[in-house]
RNA sequence: CGAGUCGGACGGGCGACCGCGUUGUCGGAGCGAUCCGAUGCCGAGGAAAGUCCGGACUCCACAGGGCAGGGUGGUUGCUAACGGCAACCCGGGGUGACCCGCGGGACAGUGCCACAGAGAACAGACCGCCCGGUGCCUCGUGCACCGGGUAAGGGUGAAACGGCGGUGUAAGAGACCACCAGCGCCCCGGGUGACCGGGGCGGCUAGGUAAACCCCACCCGGAGCAAGACCAAGAGGACCGGCUGUUGUCAUCGGCUGGUCUGCGCGAGCGUUCGAGGGCUGCCCGCCCGAGCUCGCGGGUAGGUCGCUUGAGCCCGUCGGCAACGGCGGGCCUAGAUGGAUGGUCGCCGACUACAGGAUCCGGCUUAUAGCCGAGUCGCUCG
RNA sequence: GCCCCCGUAGCCCAAUCGGCAGAGGCAGGCCCCUUAAAAGGGUCCAAGUGUCGGUUCGAGUCCGACCGGGGGUA
């Protein structure tokens, strides 16, 4: 998979001229499954099982980080705890990289 | 035991914990919209799929005349409707259970039938066969040429104008005869009907193609829930009609009311009685409206509520019907998301988990599908 | 979700009314030209028409069902 990530540093006025309409502290996270991954129910399937792994992994990141996580077509046949091996691994490597 | 056919109102089950969507109740916060917490109910399919048909629903249109266009195609029924389903008929396949069929019309008309072949659609003499004439010689009733007869045979083709036997003949031919196949008409019987069974007569033979145009019968307005309605952004503006006040009347202006249309800026083209464009959802005539219409570029908004799930609904019983289905009685409520809800862990049974995820809703069709269950058929073997 | 359109050589694309099964261009191989190359000329190769079934004597064409791709739509 490929993991994005918009970690806010600034305060949100001077991030960039457009005003977010969310709540800036608070972060949103995003999937990307295209039809390479298979069928509806795959994807589908691969959407929920990556819902349900972030929704674990949101307390460790800083407020207001905006994520967008895009599935390759090789996590069709992935499990769960490989999945979530492979986010733990793209979010350390994110995190080290902005700090 | 093997092979094959049809059907299934079969498509993992039970339990525990954490988490998700709609919603009920309780508690709390807030003027309120709403939010937070606790707890309970419910929470994808037989195909949810392909989007191939048919409807419901919504908006638009709905003086008249004419012409197109699309669909269906045995019969009788079922149904809201259908290109669906049921039963039956006809044709074809299979030993059989059973399966398959766009299954009306080719004397209403038109077109096409390549190549090959002598000839391909009121047929046709290439080789043959037969008769007559002329000529030649090795005189055989031989050969060549000319004229005619002939569709039995050869050969070509997807298809060559019925088959077989006989009479007949110079050779032949439905020319004639019997039987058979096929066509048309009539009569009798059965069936609601498609059609079936039997009998008689006739002329003696008619090619295929309508998933070619077409003819016949029946059916069909257009778009589609991203339909459409309301609120907000944004607030109005334009037009038409009715009533009414001032006035003698009209015009003008004001008030009330009903309806229709319309988001902004810039540029270009066409047009304003020599009329652009629009409406009568295909076209023409005809009628009506008529001062704007079309194209390109640029930026803006893409929020909320409803539609949204109680429905030709499901289950059980009973009655009618061969059946599809329908009537009556009783019971039940069974997803409604809007970036779009089902995942993770564990135990047992079963066994290694097929195809596959709602998006307005139903009825079908088609396609994909591991495994399981049931009912017939055929063959072999044993008792 | 809904509504449309298209599939022919490696690529782009023709094929009239259904008729010997398929034209052309680019690319590729070989030859000629040239000292050599490019350009040019000649020649060859490359399809069985997305798949399956049907109608027909005969299907790229007509009909049906699938498969794949593209577009539009608040």
């Amino acid at each position: 998979m490929v993991v994005h990530a918009l970690i806010r540093r600034e305060p949100a006025g001077e991030l960039h001229s457009t005003t977010p309409t969310w709540d800036a502290s608070t972060s949103r996270v995003g999937f990307v499954v295209s039809k390479a991954v298979g069928g509806a129910v795959i994807r589908h399937r691969v959407t929920r099982r990556l819902r349900h792994l972030m929704v674990d992994r949101l307390a460790g990141l800083p407020a207001g980080t905006q994520v967008v996580v895009r599935a390759l077509p090789a996590s069709a046949a992935a499990s769960s705890a490989e999945l979530g091996a492979d986010l733990d691994s793209a979010l350390r490597k994110l995190l080290r990289g902005s700090s």
